[in-house]
DNA sequence: ATCAATTGCGTTATGCTATAACGTGTGCAA
DNA sequence: TTGCACACGTTATAGCATAACGCAATTGAT
């Protein structure tokens, strides 16, 4: 799935998200968006709801929030599975692909005959920077 | 970290995992325990804790549930990574865990410096019953 | 024995996350 | 020009999680 032109309102969200340093929370978007025009978590919601779709932008499971996709232009879902690390103490987010871990998971998958849709890997823990 | 005799509340708690199909929420937790004198979510919430920390309990964080651990018995967190199919049509949970995955992700962290704290791997779609 | 610290528990209130349901307008294809 | 698909706006509500208070029981050191 590749991004079409987005609407002004994905266009926003997605903004938002490219500029922040980590990833943040729909009602924390809907907040910095609300001088825009922005009023309710659903004009948020629906612009997100389109931008995974469209690859540009990740959930994180873990921590209910959003993330801008590391792979500006290119279509992420063909990159495989996508990881992430995400440090508790800073926020940021490292993400990341490793085929044999796809191959692994897949190979479990298949030999359970299970239909994979949406597969999340996390690992929450303490970065470089802030292990002190 | 081994479980210790459960109070009350954990094991009423745990109880309704083990003997559930699939994966439930706090709040539905909640509701099969009313009978039982439970009134509040904080009740259920300070006992999935406990659980979870004595690793008899997981929790699903991709739809926001618990889950009994499959191994009933061992000290779960003694077999690696835990990783689950959950699937979206019938509910079941399948737990597993991989070795050569663990391997591979604790290999990228440590490249990375990063101090992993909890990882959650988990896969969601349609398993081999459901598939029809 | 007594005091202090810890742990579990109950209750009330609140905050955060997400979606249902309704209606509007716009653009486009049959 | 009519019907459909889609984005959008709004209000209301559902679902998930924790803060903050106080009380009771346990334990362990003095």
């Amino acid at each position: 799935m590749n991004a079409p032109q987005l609407t002004r309102n994905q266009a926003l969200v997605f903004d938002v998200l490219e500029k922040a340093e980590g990833p943040l929370s729909a009602y924390t978007i809907l907040d910095k968006l609300r001088d825009q025009g922005f009023r309710a978590p659903l004009q948020v919601y629906r612009a997100l709801e389109k931008l995974l779709e469209y690859g540009v932008v990740h959930r994180l499971e873990s921590i209910n929030s959003f993330v801008a996709c590391a792979h500006p232009g290119e279509d992420c879902h063909s990159h495989g599975i996508v990881a992430f690390a995400i440090c508790e103490s800073c926020g940021q987010v490292i993400e990341f692909h490793d085929h044999e871990v796809d191959h692994r998971l897949m190979s479990w998958v298949r030999s359970q005959k299970f239909k994979p849709a949406k597969t999340t890997i996390e690992i929450r823990g303490t970065c470089e920077a802030c292990a002190a």
